[in-house]
DNA sequence: CGCGTTTTTGAAGCCCCTCAAGTGTAGTGG
DNA sequence: CCACTACACTTGAGGGGCTTCAAAAACGCG
């Protein structure tokens, strides 16, 4: 299954095959997008449902002093913005990090999914809640964890959604984040990303090279950050 | 209008007497809830849904250590779990900070207006969505804002929130969250909430005594917080 | 009035930031 | 093929913001 969003969505419900194609339909002319720009900016009215179908983006706020804050990470099969055309304007923007495939759903077509097919809308949900309770996740972190529980809890999160739609091998996965763009999603700055993944590839836990991450004890970084899938709600468990 | 769910909700749509009514109907019947009392616990299969009517509430995580993390508060006319049936477990706890009186909404109703009450449907998208914004908001405060501006960032939330469902007057309001409890939101320690307290106090910003927050300069305190209440995605702007 | 909770204040220390410089590494053009 | 540039990564020194530990004062409630 190539189709990203399909291979995420059938991880909770199992689809028929009508609702698959009409997924399949509803994301099928993906548009290429380059790295570091806007799928779309704080203030603009919303937009489209963007689907992510490769590559990664983010969303974002920047602050007035210049910093910014990225608030959730969007990998192959996530998707934003279900409902947002019920607000006036975004509060936050979104965009790609890599080059990325991204499929765009108008609102009208996913109004009718969602009246016509309670399968998908179920599923629909499981996704929004997921997002949620990931947010609080990100919450808890940066409330309540020093720098390294932080960073070894992101990889832990990262790893396990990448594993979840098929991106991982053998412990490691391309993960296509600069040190600098770690630290806009950690509340930390790039150096003191550096000096904690530096902790933890000298103890033997993983290791962050050239855009990918190879994590030699996962046992190690999961008692180091805390880390509990369980807000991903999965339903499958599969092995590492 | 008693009804503070009502209340909120019209502040977004304006609804029917039908809708009204019917609302009015499925939260007829609070309980009261004594002070700090968990609605529902982290591991709990989800529950029906709850509507604050009247006191406070919060989500939190407990984490290993003993520490806290508050995500989220609820005040008046804020409804919780709106689709968390969807899910097997809850991922976080809900308890009362006050005494408060809370109605319950069972899944089937709730779906039964979801599927026959479009109005209502697009005011419940509405609640999911600045909620979610909150999230976020939160993140980029415990990410990127110090001690003083956190502080006054939430202080400035809270009061919009407060004051949208009559609750304020005259720049005052009843906020009756400790110092630890603002520190379990906050990612701070009491002793430190202490200080920025006083901070905020000796500059003529605002002062918090006796479960009542009097807000002595808003400007300064909207200047300091960085507060922008479009994340709150209000149609209506009353005067304070 | 007495007791638990909350608030307040102080002193010492650590975690992470700021500022600063230097080291790769990939891509470009001569 | 090698200078040149841009960007990401790396490392160090010093400082500040928030924590930890500790204890006293104030408050609220039976």
């Amino acid at each position: 299954m190539s189709n990203a969003f399909l291979r995420k969505l059938s991880e909770f419900a199992s689809l028929s095959d009508e609702d698959t194609a009409l997924l399949q339909e509803a994301c099928s002319e993906p548009v290429v997008v380059p790295a570091r720009h806007d799928l779309i900016r704080e203030g603009d009215k919303p937009g489209p449902i963007f689907v992510i179908m490769e590559g990664w983006a983010c969303r974002y706020k920047l602050l007035p002093e210049g910093t910014r804050q990225i608030t959730a990470f969007l990998m192959p099969g996530d998707c934003c913005d279900m409902h947002a055309s019920v607000l006036s304007a975004m509060e936050h923007s979104i965009a790609t990090i890599t080059a990325a495939r991204v499929a765009t759903i108008n609102h009208a077509r996913m109004e009718e999914l969602i009246l016509t097919r309670p399968t998908l809308t179920r599923a629909f949900w499981w996704t929004q809640l997921v997002d949620e309770d990931t947010l609080r996740a990100w919450i808890v972190s940066m409330g309540r964890r020093d720098s390294l529980q932080r960073v070894a809890h992101l990889m832990c999160e990262l790893y396990v959604r990448a594993r979840n739609i098929g991106l991982t091998e053998d412990g490691r996965f391309e993960m296509p984040l600069t040190q600098a763009v770690l630290a806009d999603a950690l509340g930390l700055t790039s150096m003191h990303v550096n000096r904690v993944l530096r902790k933890l590839r000298l103890g033997g836990v993983m290791e962050l090279t050239a855009g990918t991450l190879i994590i030699a004890d996962i046992c190690k970084l999961v008692s180091i950050a805390g880390f509990d899938d369980n807000y991903l709600h999965r339903r499958l468990r599969r092995a590492a």
